[in-house]
DNA sequence: CAAAAAATCAGAACGTGTTCTAAGTTTTCA
DNA sequence: TGAAAACTTAGAACACGTTCTGATTTTTTG
């Protein structure tokens, strides 16, 4: 009675919770095999049609279960640095190491996410959770320019939208299998490091150099079997 | 009889470009609708087993369609710049005409690569085209460091690699919906600006510095509108 | 020319995501 | 308390990609 949102949407919220567990351990268990929705209602014992009804598709329900899993913006509060081009890879760490700990488990996550089929437009990630990432990047880039690392006449917005894009597309090649995980990593700060440093002032190439030859290095050793895709992707 | 591969292989051949073909129709009429198997068998006046002896899946006959409509190296090869840095643009310009010129084609084309599972790793283009356009990619980008225009300690196959995952990224944005048709050429050129010039000399930064802001105004004239994902793309 | 090899064919079948219907069950509300 | 609203459920159904079978046709080959 005195429940905070009645009864009913309690049960609800647990049912939910109990398919977003159920979805969760079973990618975790049989690894590369794509759950299948009539296993996750057996699991999470519910029916066919529940997830359906709480979630609107499989599609919905994995994506629950990344953003159940990762929570970014928490561990991202907590990080401390010196000055903002150091914040700006400790950030891409962070989110990076998520999926280098478990990557059968989220190149399983994030194959699923590209195979359903996205009627409306969905994009790859919630709207909230997308504009709450984007508000914490957008805010790390901007902080380099406001230190003077950036030229003045660069806009933010863009060099955002080339990052974001290396990360799509180093994402999308690790989960095709053309970038192995331990290049995901250095790949995608490579590419944050030659943008930014595009857009750079001298100050700030001199503190990007750094994290060029780093990941460069890193990248290097792995040899000439690299396996390398061009940029004329189709 | 004195057919230069045999009667049965020429009709083989034969069945493969009714297929390609059918498929190529199919997609442009229905447009958003993604083309089913059993039609494009009763389409191509083949039965529904055929598509699967001939390419192995409905993955591998897109990718043939692609394969068959963008014929980028023969392009190419007339194109004339007066140096290194330019002859980058104008080459991705062109391989990028190809999705704005009839952009529902693309994308559908796009995204049934995506939505088609991939059970062994097989990427998102043939061995050979990939080899083909990533050697051409190699030489416009060996050729600015060669006219000395890239840093000496910069690795060409890494700064390829960023912009490899610029294209993907982009292109993946663009079938999803985030990114717009208008957007898609001037937002990967801006990347690809922006990369090389992290990588560049003095003299490449002052040629590509003409690009980025080229890039920028355009970009910049779509307002505040402009639909933008974070680099944390999960 | 006849036997053998190769390919296509129609059609059924499997498992998939998703939708729908016709009961039940449980909470809400007057 | 009792009616109404909200949800879940089991189960069938649809279209899909893909595989398989057995019969048929066509080409090669000796």
């Amino acid at each position: 009675m005195s429940d905070d949102l009645g009864k009913r949407e309690q049960a609800k919220a647990e049912r939910r919770s109990r398919i977003v567990q159920a979805a969760r351990d079973l990618i975790k268990e049989t690894g590369n095999t794509e759950l299948s929705m009539r296993l996750l209602a057996q699991r999470a014992e519910v029916s066919l049609s529940t997830p359906y009804n709480l979630f609107g598709s499989k599609r919905a329900v994995v994506l629950a279960v990344l953003e159940d899993e990762r929570d970014f913006a928490k561990r991202f509060r907590r990080l401390q640095t010196t000055n903002s081009v150091e914040r700006v890879f400790a950030a891409h760490e962070l989110a990076f190491r998520y999926y280098t700990s478990d990557p059968e488990f989220y190149r399983t996550l994030w194959r699923a996410l590209l195979s359903t089929t996205n009627e409306d437009d969905s994009g790859l990630a919630s709207p909230e959770r997308l504009a709450q990432t984007r508000a914490i990047w957008h805010g790390l880039v901007q902080a380099v320019a406001d230190e003077g690392h950036l030229t003045p006449g660069a806009e933010v917005d863009l060099v955002l939208q080339s990052m974001a894009h290396i990360t799509g597309g180093a994402l999308l090649s690790w989960a095709m299998g053309s970038l192995r995980t331990p290049q995901l990593t250095p790949s995608v700060g490579l590419g944050y490091a030659l943008c930014l440093k595009g857009a750079a002032t001298q100050s700030g190439q001199r503190l990007l150099d750094r994290h060029i030859s780093d990941y460069q290095n890193v990248l290097s050793n792995f040899g000439p079997g690299v396996l390398l895709r061009s940029p004329e992707t189709l």
